[in-house]
DNA sequence: CCTACCGATCGGTAGG
DNA sequence: CCTACCGATCGGTAGG
């Protein structure tokens, strides 16, 4: 609080002349970013496409909400389980309900018989874990932007190592994206 | 440290007869587990039979280390960073030369042609990343065992959700895994 | 928004 | 391994 204090030209004190409390801060942090990663993926997983289409688009507008502030992802995908029991159940709730929207839309995949996975919520976590490690890792001055990052990951998701039939707008040699 | 010193019925201070410091203690942990981690998975990247065969092996093995003791994966995987800048480096060219386990794997896979991606550090990144996640949501009294999830994210990883041409060992109805 | 301060807690040490 | 303590830091408050 004494580092964000200083950085504002205020005493440690005085902050609590504008904020209730450090939880409430964290809170405030931790909600706005929700609300990015929520306000990116709703119109694409909600509107019209085929499943691996949305998905695609899916994961391209994730990579780059994390791409555009890995600190800020950060706090939103593991720093809320510091926030007291009544807000972090909050939290969680919300990120369920993220969850879901790729859930959602890989079941449709399925039973449209477009996609093939007896599990669609595992087949999520599965996804979302590989795209959310990227707040850990990636760098904006590192060789790869988002949209290059997005695409590897959606051609690992939709089709794996296997060598199986391509639909052909996947790896291929790495070229433009959605 | 006083609630350690506690479990040890032991004076704050006792402790420091024992240990050199709080630092050391974390570093200790990590050290240890990340030799479960390299034990469990360089026999099988470094023997005998296909990449995609090894891959999952080592995609079971890895899910159980972390099964094992979700706490202990958690310091290993993601409380390292707060070691002092010394100790830290180490951990990370430990974890560098395990992520190159799987990285080399996918790509003998790559150059026999048995498996297809332009970048095998990537791929092998997003696989870990999944895996470890692991380690913020497996609960032992949950409904999926070690093997099952790990037989989940072997199909996944390498098949994808594409309804590609299977090599008969995934996507299956969920049976006995390796 | 500052001054001045609170009680709690932290990692760690001296001396026995 | 305990007693007793150190200096630093923490989130937060009273009173102006």
């Amino acid at each position: 609080m004494r580092d964000i204090a200083r950085e504002l030209d205020l005493q440690g004190g005085s902050l609590y002349a504008h904020i209730p409390s450090k939880e409430a801060v964290l809170a405030s942090i931790v909600e706005r970013a929700a609300e990015r990663f929520h306000q990116a993926i709703q119109p694409i997983a909600q509107g019209p496409g085929s499943a691996a289409g949305r998905l695609r688009r899916m994961i391209d507008a994730h990579v780059r909400v994390v791409a555009s502030s890995p600190q800020r992802a950060h706090v939103f995908l593991f720093e809320w389980v510091s926030l007291g029991e009544e807000r972090r159940e909050a939290v969680s709730r919300s990120r369920d309900a993220y969850e879901e929207q790729f859930t959602t839309v890989i079941a449709e995949g399925i039973a449209s018989g477009e996609l093939a996975h007896d599990d669609a919520r595992m087949a999520a976590v599965f996804l979302l874990s590989a795209m959310n490690a990227l707040a850990h890792w990636y760098r904006p001055d590192g060789p790869l932007g988002p949209e290059a990052i997005a695409e590897q990951y959606a051609d690992l998701f939709l089709h794996g190592l296997g060598r199986g039939i391509t639909d052909g707008s996947a790896t291929a040699t790495a070229g433009g994206s959605p």
